[in-house]
DNA sequence: TTGTATGCGTTATCAG
DNA sequence: CTGATAACGCATACAA
C-alpha cells in the first residue's frame, strides 16, 4: 500500500492535519513542521494529487487549443507558444493539457464545456480566435476562465493576448520605404479577419507617413498561407507594376518567393521581399534561429500569466498588446 | 450546488450505485437504464472527474515530452505526432498532457517521476529517445507505463515505435542511384545515436544492391542540424567528387542546399539532393502537405495504442516499426 | 498552534 | 439486477 497524509502523521505523532499545513506552507510551529519534514522525506511520501484535486476542487490542469493550422509546417506558432505557456504553469503547479482541434466549431465548443463541467480543466487559452462570439458567450455563462489569443469583439469581455502585428507590418513596409521603394505590393489575408485588417492598416499607415500615396491596385487579398501567397503574386506579377513586395506573413512571403523565382525574377535584386510573423522574420529559412525571445514565446507566458491570475480572481479581465521587433535577414537571397 | 450522482440517484429512485452502473455501462435492467439516462439528461448532470479519478486512482491523463527539437522550425515533428496521440487518446477517454523538456536529463527524469507517483499522470510517451539507460531503468522501477519513440538498447524491456528510417534512407538513395548517380555524398547524423547507425546502413545498403562500391570518403559526420548539413556540405564540397547529396534529414538537407547554393551549384541541375523524415520528405519547401497520412502522424496513433495495452496490461511490451514511403518533390529547384 | 470530525462524489464490495 | 455501505486521501471548519 502507498503512503498516506496519516502513515506520515503517524510516524510524526502528529495529526493528519497538521501535516496538511507543513504540505501546503500554512502556520506550524518550525519545530513541528521539521519534524513532519524528516518523516515525509523517511517515508518518501508524496502527496496524492488526485485526492488532493478532488478535496479542492482543482485539477490543476489548464487546457490549450491547438489550431488546425499547427499542422502546416509554416506555422510554427503553436510549439513556441506552447513552451511559454508551460513555464508559466510549472511555476504555478500546474499541468497543461491540449485540447484537440476537432474541426467544426461546434465539436470544439462542446468539448471544452464538456471537460471543464467534468472538473477536469481549470480554464483555458484559446488560440483559435476564430471562434464565432456566440461560442465565446457559451463560454462566459460557464463562467469558465478563458484568455484568447488574438482579437475578440470588443464587447465580449474576455482577456486577450496579441502581439502588435499592425506595429510589424509598419516596419516591414518602413524597411523597405527606407530601402528606397514606392512602389510596394501588399499581400493581404482575409480581410473580414480583424487580424488582416490590422496588418493592412500597419501598411497604410507606413506609406502615409512617408506621404507615399496608397494605391489599392497594390493591394492583393487572398488566403494567408503560401498557396496564397504564391497565387496573389502570381495575380500581380504580369503588369510588375511595383518593386517590392511586403507580405502579410511568411507563408504568404514564401508563397509570394516561389511564384517570383518561376518568373525568373531575382529577390532582392529586381524585387525586395519583407514579411512579417509573429515569429522572428524569416523563421522558414532561417530554421536555426533561437526562439526564446521570440514575441510568440513572450505571448505563451503573457497569456497563461493572465489565465492564472483570472483562476484567482475571476472577474479580473484584461487585454494585453506585446510590441515586436523587425529583424532583418538576408536569406536564400531573400529579404524576408 | 453542482448536482451530483445523488441527486440522479434520488428522482430516478435508485441507488447511486445503481447511477453508478448505468455511467459506466454496467449490467442494468434496460428499463432502469432507460429511467437513469432521462433523469441524467433532466438534470444537465456531468459526473465530477476528480472524484471518478480520485474513486479509481486512475488520472484519465497520458504524459507526453516534448523534445526541445521540436522548437526548431525545421522539426515539425512533434505536434503532427502528437494529433496522432490525441486522436487515439480522445477514443480513450483520456487527456494528453504535455511534459516540458527541461534541459537537462535529471529535471527531465524527476518530474516525470514526481507527476506519476503524484498520480497526475498514468503513463507516458517519451519521444526524448536521447535518455540514457540508467534513466529508462528508473522509470522501470517505478512501474511507470511507457512507451517510446525510436530506438532504446535492446536489453532494455520498454515498449518503442520507430519509422523504419534505414527504409527511408534506403529508398532515397535508391531514387538516386536510380536517376544514374553512383558517387553520393552522405550527411550523416552523430553515428553513436542508433538511428544514425541506421540510416547510414540504409545507404550502404541500396549502394551494396545496386554493385557500387561504398567510399568512406562520401560519407560525412555532423549534427543532424541545419547547421550540421551546411557545415558537411561546405567541408564536402571543395573537391566537389560526387553528383547527388544524400542527407539523413530534411535539417540537414537544406543546409547543404544553403552550402551549395553559396557557391553558386545548381539544385538538381548540378547535384542533386535527397533528404528523408519521417515527415513527407521536403516538408520545409512544401509548406501545404497535409499531413494527416505522414508516417509521423500514424506513429502518434500507433504509440498511444501500445501505451493504452500497456496501461490495461502491464507487463505487454512490444515494439513496433512502421513502413515509410519515399515521396519525391520539385521544390524551390531542388529534389528534396 | 494543533487535533477532531466531517465532507468531497464516485466506485467497489458484498449482501439481498 | 439492485442497494447499503465502506473506502479513497486530503482539506477545512471548528474546537481545544
Amino acid at each position: 500500500m502507498r503512503v498516506t497524509i496519516k502513515d506520515v502523521a503517524k510516524l510524526a505523532s502528529v495529526s493528519p492535519a497538521t501535516v496538511s499545513k507543513v504540505l501546503n506552507n500554512k502556520p506550524v510551529k518550525q519545530e513541528t513542521g521539521q519534524r513532519v519534514k524528516e518523516v515525509i522525506k523517511k517515508l518518501d511520501y508524496h502527496p496524492n494529487l488526485l485526492a488532493k484535486s478532488f478535496a479542492r476542487k482543482i485539477s490543476y490542469h489548464i487546457g490549450v487549443t491547438v489550431s488546425t493550422g499547427a499542422l502546416t509546417p509554416v506555422d510554427q506558432f503553436f510549439l513556441i507558444f506552447l513552451q511559454g505557456v508551460m513555464e508559466v504553469a510549472t511555476a504555478n503547479t500546474y499541468s497543461v493539457s491540449i485540447v484537440p482541434a476537432l474541426g467544426s466549431e461546434q465539436e470544439e465548443e462542446n468539448l471544452i464545456k464538456e471537460m471543464f463541467r467534468k472538473n477536469m480543466i481549470d480554464g483555458y487559452i484559446l488560440t483559435n480566435p476564430y471562434y464565432s462570439p456566440r461560442t465565446f458567450l457559451e463560454f462566459l455563462k460557464l463562467d469558465i476562465p478563458l484568455v484568447v489569443t488574438g482579437r475578440v469583439q470588443e464587447s465580449i469581455p474576455i482577456s486577450t493576448v496579441d502581439a502588435n502585428s499592425a506595429e510589424g507590418i509598419y516596419l516591414a513596409t518602413s524597411h523597405l520605404i527606407e530601402l528606397g521603394h514606392e512602389r510596394i505590393l501588399f499581400l493581404s489575408g482575409p480581410k473580414q479577419y480583424f487580424v488582416c485588417e490590422d496588418r493592412l492598416n500597419g501598411y497604410l499607415s507606413a506609406l502615409r507617413a512617408r506621404k507615399i500615396k496608397p494605391d489599392g491596385k497594390l493591394i492583393i487579398e487572398d488566403d494567408f498561407t503560401f498557396e496564397g501567397g504564391y497565387r496573389a503574386a502570381r495575380r500581380a506579377i504580369d503588369d510588375l507594376d511595383f518593386t517590392a513586395i511586403c507580405a502579410y506573413n511568411d507563408a504568404m512571403a514564401i508563397g509570394a518567393l516561389k511564384a517570383l523565382q518561376e518568373k525568373g525574377i531575382k529577390v532582392p535584386r529586381q524585387v525586395s521581399l519583407v514579411g512579417y510573423d509573429d515569429l522572428p522574420i524569416g523563421t522558414m529559412l532561417q530554421p536555426m534561429l533561437t526562439t526564446v525571445h521570440s514575441p510568440i514565446y513572450q505571448l505563451g507566458k503573457e497569456a497563461a500569466k493572465m489565465l492564472f491570475a483570472n483562476l484567482k480572481d475571476r472577474d479580473n479581465i484584461d487585454d494585453l498588446i506585446l510590441p515586436v521587433k523587425l529583424i532583418v535577414r538576408e536569406s536564400c537571397g531573400a529579404v524576408l
